[in-house]
DNA sequence: TAAGGGAGACCGACCGGTCTGTCTCCCTCC
DNA sequence: GGAGGGAGACAGACCGGTCGGTCTCCCTTA
């Protein structure tokens, strides 16, 4: 691994632990075993890296959450099996992000604080919410979901749902928490099907 | 009101925009009107003034929160007012939390970074946690719930879709949003308790 | 006039960022 | 093939500024 490649995953874990404010450069280089000339060589700036720390997160982000979603044919069991990689695959992955998840670290961080940097986080918010939102509509349409649900409403919860599941997990750590909250949406999500 | 008092309070605002870590003693002294002497005065350091910061937090919380609840006769009934009052009365109030629910912003920073600030956060969630698992035992043994509801899934998804719903409501300031996700937990509540 | 609350100079540590110097590797030219 | 030299990677001293915290002294008030 070259040392910028080094340097994107090591930051990332501390991101994710003591946010990017609270993370100095004098960490990462310690983290990185490099000095302030391999890290500038590398990043222009602080801020620098941030975007490509995001970037490098997203792509794990992916990686780990739509996972055999394509295999799948109907759209509200993609989102089960994707609520399913969110608890397992995504959220209990200490080695990327040994202090939860990362976004939600640092949107906490950087609301109302570093605007740039935000709006950079909201947008994964926003493509998620999104997702979430197309695939339930397509479940209505298809007459896989009831049609008196309100997608608006279902969105919302899954969403914030989502999001509240990972800030508990990091605060508590208890998997079995975690796993009844999930859990706990799926079911939701059953309610609403309708019956074969 | 007292340069202590004042201090408490704008520190307060402080934390919850801009974090623990992210609010320095010199934004404190500008916010207050005052100086290193009167800050070290009333202070031994900032760790102390972090604790009565949090003390007057809960007894905000608790106003906002609880306000009412005593006159309400069914468990069931008890929660959806909180989560109204959590909605409505606490998380729209602009004024002590300019930045969204403190106790989230500031468990989000400090996990990970400081064990000893944190768990005097968890405590709350505790409780609230605890508070939620009480009343929902109540209900079912009132026959209210149904027999079948699971105590603790109900209230991890009450638990965490609070928090999500302030998270989230933190990062896009949007009450529409926001109202959605505490009725849709209004709504799930009432799915679970027996027609009369 | 005695007391104490508050102002602000000051401290050492650390912040993000710059800059110079060195070391290694590879391309060029004889 | 071997010498010369330029480019890029990295080390680390150093910069101005800010951090949390201490200390002295003054000014208000009773």
């Amino acid at each position: 691994m070259s040392l910028k490649e080094t340097i994107i995953h090591e930051s990332l874990k501390l991101f994710s632990l003591k946010g990017f404010i609270g993370t100095s450069i004098q960490d990462i280089l310690e983290a990185a075993n490099t000095s302030k000339g391999g890290f500038y060589n590398h990043f222009s700036s602080k801020e620098a890296l941030f975007f490509q720390v995001i970037d490098e997160a997203r792509k794990i982000w992916r990686e780990k959450n739509l996972k055999g979603l394509d295999k799948i044919e109907t759209p509200t069991e993609i989102i089960k099996r994707l609520l399913k990689n969110y608890k397992d695959r995504y959220l209990k992955d200490a080695h990327n992000f040994p202090g939860g998840c990362v976004f939600i670290s640092l949107a906490a961080e950087l609301n109302d604080q570093n605007p740039r940097l935000s709006r950079e986080l909201e947008k994964g918010f926003v493509g998620l919410k999104g997702m979430l939102r197309r695939l339930l509509e397509q479940g209505k349409a298809s007459g896989e979901l009831d049609k008196a649900v309100n997608t608006d409403v279902v969105t919302e919860i899954l969403f914030s749902g989502m999001l509240g599941a990972s800030l508990v997990y990091g605060v508590n750590k208890s998997k079995t928490s975690l796993d009844r909250s999930i859990n706990a949406l799926i079911q939701y999500l059953n309610q609403l099907t309708v019956p074969d």
